[in-house]
RNA sequence: GGGGGUGUAGCUCAGUUGGUUAGAGCACCUGCCUGUCACGCAGGGGGCCGAGGGUUCGAGUCCCUUCACUCCCGCCA
């Protein structure tokens, strides 16, 4: 085709037999005999096995290049014979005799093998990056990225959506995370920030009379690093659509979330109608807003339990007439697990920071009687009762906790996971799909004991707009949700709130004052006050949806080029210093640290 | 900002109760080997045991400080 190959390392079978052809790319792996020397040719599409033999008078030369050695070869391809076909690779079939080589690409010594399943240090990788995305699962990761990428793509034009790029270098926003800054030499003193996500401006779009817009938008939150969440930038496939209700919004998600996942994945998906369920619910069933729904444990509230005169657990009736609550997660069948099941339970618990988890079993003899540590201070009515709250049965494992409202949600919600980890009860063959609805628009900082919105300010609150109750707002909900798969939240979303006078009244209520609104949001609130069109969206997580189809657990695997946990990338030595003059331009003096 | 884990050869790791000259596999170098596909065999080079301080006759090992990477909490509307 070209002077470097005439096929790629992937393609060659034993239809091309007698071919005379040339390939470029890298050596794989060596096994040299000797007098016999067989090279593992590898490029981007596959491996193809070439062998010289000392009767050549290059033997010797080729015998010396290392490996990720760039090379090109030339030779005839070859039929191998039955016993040396190897089925492990699309090339087994077939050999390359080589007759003559270019090396077109040296290599140094390698900092970390590229031949090799083994795992390796983050920090090697990351700054070898170059060498890492050469491995086999890495570099099919981010293939499955663009793949998606490019469907996402097709598939939202097909739904009628049009795609449009905002700006990179717009301005700061009070609300949500640290935005990253960017000087601006023109203006001195000012700044540009990069966008957290491009919400005013899809908000514009719908505005502007787009009516369905779509984007694969980066993002950039100044925010600590998680195992899910990338320091600095991840892309959103950021969604608006105007005239819509909620429902409208899932429809479109739903429709394209079952395309891609079964394209792209052989696992099932639990729920093809996503379940609908409360934050109220969500958080006292799972005791989370993300729940993993593989999971078959669910928590319930056994505070009114510890009222009774029949029970005598003490500790927990004294923190209940003080306010505290009682939650329960049931294992089912568990009364056969020796003693060091419970108490290694027990013992995580306190580690995670909580005053850990009571337990008892339900058994039966003469009569039905709880077996355990706090056992004994639970009458037959009282266990009746449990059973009754809980559906658990005789021989299962009644886990307690309590304490605020909180504290319990939060242990019982990492506890439900532990507990099913433990007992094996998680079909990772599954994906299960949910929506989360009805968040409440405010709730109470803990800090400041001051009422804030609890997601997107902009959210609409839910009922009448002409009639809503604004005296409770705690008691609020808004037509804001999120979508969660397998205990990870992949977007959050909302119906706007496109009315400018009800959104001075939400913000006063934050605290913010009509001329704050304005200054802060006048881009929107000023495009909001010509005629807004009723509108709603979401931004589902790009990395996070690729994560879980190459069924990886750290965003790094399914990004190409990542930061490290320090918001540093390794490779291109960012971030770094920059010159006096630079900083001259723009107006910058540095305060030295001590 | 806080808590946990890790740090020994280029890479992945072992290293006992504190005890002589710190080991293995892969990679690299040399030699042998014509059917391997994680080829095999023999030999070799390669170490500030993350850094600094301390305890001790003696520290990879014990103590303190610190740095790096990572996981988690806070944070991420």
């Amino acid at each position: 085709m070209n002077k470097y190959r005439t096929h790629t390392c992937g393609e060659l079978t034993k239809l091309d037999k007698e071919k005379e052809i040339s390939l470029s790319g890298w050596i794989n792996k060596k096994r040299d005999h000797g007098n016999l020397l067989f090279i593992d040719l590898r490029d981007n599409f596959g491996i193809t096995q070439c062998v010289i033999d000392k009767s050549n008078e290059i033997f010797k030369e080729i015998e010396k290049l290392s490996l990720e050695t760039v090379i090109k070869i030339t030779g005839m391809v070859i039929e191998r014979s039955n016993e040396t076909i190897n089925k492990n690779i699309s090339t087994g079939e077939i050999e390359v005799k080589i007759n003559s080589i270019d090396v077109l690409g040296k290599t140094k010594e390698l900092p970390m093998p590229v031949f090799s399943d083994q795992e390796y240090a983050e920090e090697i990788r990351l700054r070898y990056r170059f060498l890492d995305l050469r491995r086999k699962k890495i570099h099919q990761n981010i293939i499955l990225r663009s793949k998606v990428i490019s469907f996402i793509r097709n598939e939202m034009q097909k739904l009628g959506f049009l795609e449009f790029q905002t700006p990179i270098l717009t301005s700061s926003s009070p609300e949500g995370a640290r935005d990253f800054l960017v000087p601006s030499r023109l203006n001195p003193g000012k700044f540009y920030a990069l966008p957290q996500a491009p919400q005013q401006f899809k908000q514009l779009i719908m505005v502007s009379g787009f009516d369905k817009y779509f984007q694969i938008a980066p993002c950039f939150r100044d925010e600590d690093a998680r195992a899910d969440r990338s320091p600095g930038e991840f892309y959103q496939l950021d969604v608006e659509m105007s005239f819509v209700e909620q429902e409208d919004v899932f429809g479109v998600i739903e429709t394209l979330f079952l395309k891609l996942f079964k394209t792209f994945s052989n696992k099932k998906i639990l729920h093809e109608k996503f379940p609908r369920i409360t934050y109220e619910d969500a958080m006292l069933k799972y005791g989370s807003d993300k729940p993993d729904l593989r999971n078959p444990l669910e928590i319930s509230d056994l505070t009114i339990i510890f009222d009774r005169e029949d029970v005598k657990f003490d500790i927990f009736k004294k923190l209940v007439k003080s306010g505290s609550l009682v939650r329960a997660l049931v294992t089912k069948n568990t009364k056969d697990k020796p003693r060091s099941f419970f108490d290694s339970i027990d013992r995580w618990a306190k580690e995670q920071g909580s005053s850990g988890l009571a337990y008892f079993t339900l058994e039966k003899d003469d009569k039905i009687n709880a077996k355990g540590p706090i056992g004994k201070f639970f009458s037959e009515s009282a266990l009746l009762e449990i059973m009754k709250l809980t559906n658990a049965n005789i021989g299962d494992t009644v886990f307690l906790s309590c304490g605020k409202k909180n504290d319990v949600e939060k242990i019982l919600s990492v506890a439900r996971n532990k507990i099913a980890e433990d007992l094996n009860l998680i079909d990772n063959e599954i994906f299960s799909f949910c929506w989360i609805i009805d968040y409440p628009m405010y709730e109470i900082d803990e800090t400041t004991k001051k009422i804030k919105f609890s997601h997107n300010p902009f959210s609409m609150p839910q009922g009448e707009i002409n009639k809503l109750d604004l005296s409770n707002p705690l008691n609020i909900k808004a037509y804001q949700y999120d979508i969660v798969c397998n205990g990870i939240e992949l977007s959050s979303g909302a119906i706007r709130n496109h009315v400018p006078e009800l959104m001075y009244k939400l913000f006063e209520i934050a605290g913010y004052s009509k001329n704050d609104v304005n200054s802060k949001f006048s881009g929107m609130i000023n495009a909001l006050s010509y005629g807004a069109p009723p509108h709603g969206g979401i931004a589902p997580g790009i990395d996070r949806i690729v994560m879980l189809l190459a069924n990886e657990k750290n965003i790094r695997e399914v990004t190409m080029f990542p930061m490290n946990q320090n918001a540093q990338d390794l490779m291109m030595n960012a971030p770094s210093e920059i010159s006096d003059d630079q900083l001259k331009e723009l107006n910058l003096n540095i305060k030295k640290k001590k």
